[in-house]
DNA sequence: CAATGCATGTAATAGGTTACATGATTTC
DNA sequence: GAAATCATGTAACCTATTACATGCATTG
């Protein structure tokens, strides 16, 4: 089973999508899987050429005008490869978590509780406003099916986030949040 | 202000909480930081070397028997680049997300819903799983404070995970996942 | 005709993991 | 005396972002 890299599962996935273009990918890849699996141009078009050699894509020349233009289309090679990963991925599922504020939030010791109240409510502020972007996006309407299952994800992600922090101010103030106990 | 790199600040952190060594810094973010900010040795012990130039640390010598035994403090400079930063991070907050189960979902189209239903539960297992993993970490009783509550956010996280993707299940079955309108 | 959008691409840099190598000490 | 733990470190590799460079086409 051909092993893909992160980058060519959304580059292989959005050209069986539709996409036509590297430059089409990242746009898409923008206004929807963007926060939990991005692509840069400095990624997307290496890996197109990478996919070409591997014979997953097959480029054309598609000239807009005097606008070099190359549009790639998924072999069956690759279509098999995209779907061998989407049924059972080569190794566990990847997932990633990386969050500042919950390092400071680790680290409160080292601040007075007041300090800390400010961090709170600073990463509160942070993902509200997250959630927000991603409600406006969700109003646009455009998307539906699995991808607007996914933003739903998202925005649903950021306002749990959001009441999280919100609890924690809360506890703070209240003093049981320092002095947790394990509950049982 | 002096910027300090991603590893740097977990460094910082954990000395100045009471780690020593190197190694030392490694086996306690394993079971804390982890899940939301990890470090390996390829990082550490560049970046002690590092930070010790930049005059943020300083090592002495304290072999234990034959073991050759590198102990750090931290220094007045580094102490105030930690609070700084605590305090007043430079930049937005660092919050990466990656998430392969969601990406899988987001491509649903390319499956079958039955294949997309066995992805769904895996995924859900999977963090179920995680939850467990953390739930035993807190019923050992080690952590207190805020690192207790950190802790708990991880649980809490993942456990709201497995229950959007078991409610995700439920709404396949049901016919209004894939459907799904925009909810106004 | 200026600004924005379409389109491709690279170089520098950053940040990180994994595997390996080495060797002492402690525990069973 | 074997296995696990303490301890330090590096080399190879992977993945990714950012900034830059280039130039055509479209829209106001």
């Amino acid at each position: 089973m051909i092993k893909l890299t992160p980058t060519a599962r959304v580059i292989l996935g959005f050209l069986q999508l539709g996409a036509r273009t590297g430059y089409d990918i990242k746009q898409q890849a923008d206004v929807s899987t963007r926060f939990f699996w991005g692509a840069s141009y400095g990624q997307i078009y290496p890996e197109l050429r990478r996919l070409t050699d591997a014979g997953l894509v097959r480029p054309t020349s598609q000239p807009r005008g005097g606008l070099a233009r190359t549009e790639y289309t998924i072999t069956a090679r690759g279509r098999k490869a995209l779907h061998d990963w989407l049924r059972k991925p080569p190794g566990p599922l990847l997932f990633e978590y990386r969050d500042e504020a919950l390092l400071r939030l680790f680290f409160g010791d080292l601040l007075s509780p007041e300090e800390v109240a400010v961090n709170l409510r600073q990463a509160r502020e942070e993902f509200e406003h997250d959630a927000a972007r991603f409600r406006e996006l969700q109003a646009q309407g455009l998307p539906s099916g699995y991808p607007a299952a996914a933003l739903r994800y998202g925005i649903e992600l950021m306002e749990w986030i959001a009441a999280w922090y919100r609890d924690a101010e809360r506890r703070l103030a209240a003093g049981d949040l320092a002095e947790d106990q394990a509950s049982s």
